[in-house]
DNA sequence: AATTCTGCCAACCGCCAATGA
DNA sequence: GTCATTGGCGGTTGGCAGAAT
């Protein structure tokens, strides 16, 4: 016999997650960790399914996710990586640490694609919009040979460009075997340290934004321990990879998730409000939550570790800070 | 002031590879 | 080895907020 469904979808919750059950689901998972997303919504007293909760948790409460736009640098990151992947956001978001898929896919389609327009390149091949002209004409001629309705043509048009959109993947796919796709700012994916989230240390930091200085607090490291991480040539520190002021550069756009809460005293209604980078869960961390969070920090040397200045060293891992309570 | 339009984004849906019974 | 379930991913949508009319 196979397993029992993933949730019946009878009776469970849909829509805007509520206050109270952001709540649930912060102390359920920071007590337990998630052992497993079907089996949460139970044990945690939600009615939603496992899913959705992991989705909430993922893309919306987890406290390593950077909030606000994304910063120049990060934007000039999500088109080369997308250049070179395709619409795979989640390995877009790979790279860009405390950024989720869906947040990096919203800022692509509501943000990106039309800057990228503006300037006259295609979005979706990443190639000036004039060199497309000659392809599309052929496009038009063939489509001209099949008879359709006027008010379907950018319907159309949408159709042909999902298709196209398979181009970059194909090329994404065959740069990742066979060459090393350039950046457009001079370094290639193959120099970049593909870093496995164990790998990136982060102290965090009371202050709301990180100068320059600040950075000697951030310590984006290797772990000779992890096996994975020798799987290539590539897991050499940001640090070593970039030069010095691309690294500056670099740690100053990454502003580091905070860890500071707003006072509640602002928020209205039920759903939650952000504040440039920082998020109002006041709300929904209470006191006995934010000392089981404190032990995550500093109880495991895997997880958050204080560093005596007042900063604390989170691992950008969320199985380790998270599920080494287990 | 009321209505319509537009942009944004959280959340849902459906598919698929990996996993386990 | 087969098949059901899970977790993850990308595409899409619904609803809210602000802008435009």
């Amino acid at each position: 016999m196979g397993r029992q469904p993933c949730c019946d979808k009878v009776g469970l919750k849909k829509g805007p997650w509520t206050v109270e059950e952001d709540k649930k689901l912060i102390n359920f998972i920071l007590t337990n960790g998630h052992c497993c997303w079907r089996a949460l919504p139970k044990l945690s007293g939600l009615l939603r399914c496992g899913k959705s909760c992991r989705l909430r948790w993922i893309n919306y409460l987890r406290p390593d996710l950077k909030r606000g736009l994304l910063s120049e640098y990060e934007e000039q990151m999500v088109i080369d990586l997308h250049a070179q992947l395709g619409n795979r956001w989640s390995k877009i978001a790979s790279h860009l640490p405390g950024r989720t898929d869906n947040e990096i896919k919203n800022h692509w389609n509501t943000h990106i694609k039309k800057k990228l327009r503006k300037m006259g390149i295609d979005p979706l091949t990443h190639k000036p919009l004039s060199e497309q002209e000659g392809s599309q004409q052929a496009r038009e001629t063939k489509k001209s040979l099949v008879p359709h309705d006027d008010k379907n043509t950018k319907q159309d048009q949408e159709d042909q460009q999902s298709k196209d959109n398979q181009e970059p993947h194909q090329l994404g796919q065959d740069l990742e075997k066979t060459s090393s796709p350039i950046f457009s700012d001079g370094f290639s994916i193959d120099e970049v340290p593909l870093l496995n989230p164990n790998e990136i240390f982060m102290d965090i930091s009371s202050s709301h934004h990180h100068t320059n200085d600040d950075n000697a607090n951030i310590n984006i490291s290797n772990s000779t321990t992890s096996p994975s991480a020798s799987s290539s040539s590539t897991s050499s520190c940001l640090s070593s990879v970039l030069p010095s002021d691309e690294f500056s550069k670099f740690l100053d756009e990454m502003e580091i998730l905070d860890l500071k809460w707003l006072s509640s005293d602002d928020s209205s209604g039920d759903t939650m409000n952000f504040k440039d980078n920082t998020v109002d869960t006041t709300n929904l961390w209470d006191i006995n939550d934010l000392s089981s969070l404190d032990l995550l920090m500093n109880d495991h040397n895997d997880g958050f570790v204080g560093n005596g200045n007042g900063c604390s060293r989170m691992v950008l891992d969320q199985d380790s800070w998270t599920f080494d309570l287990l």
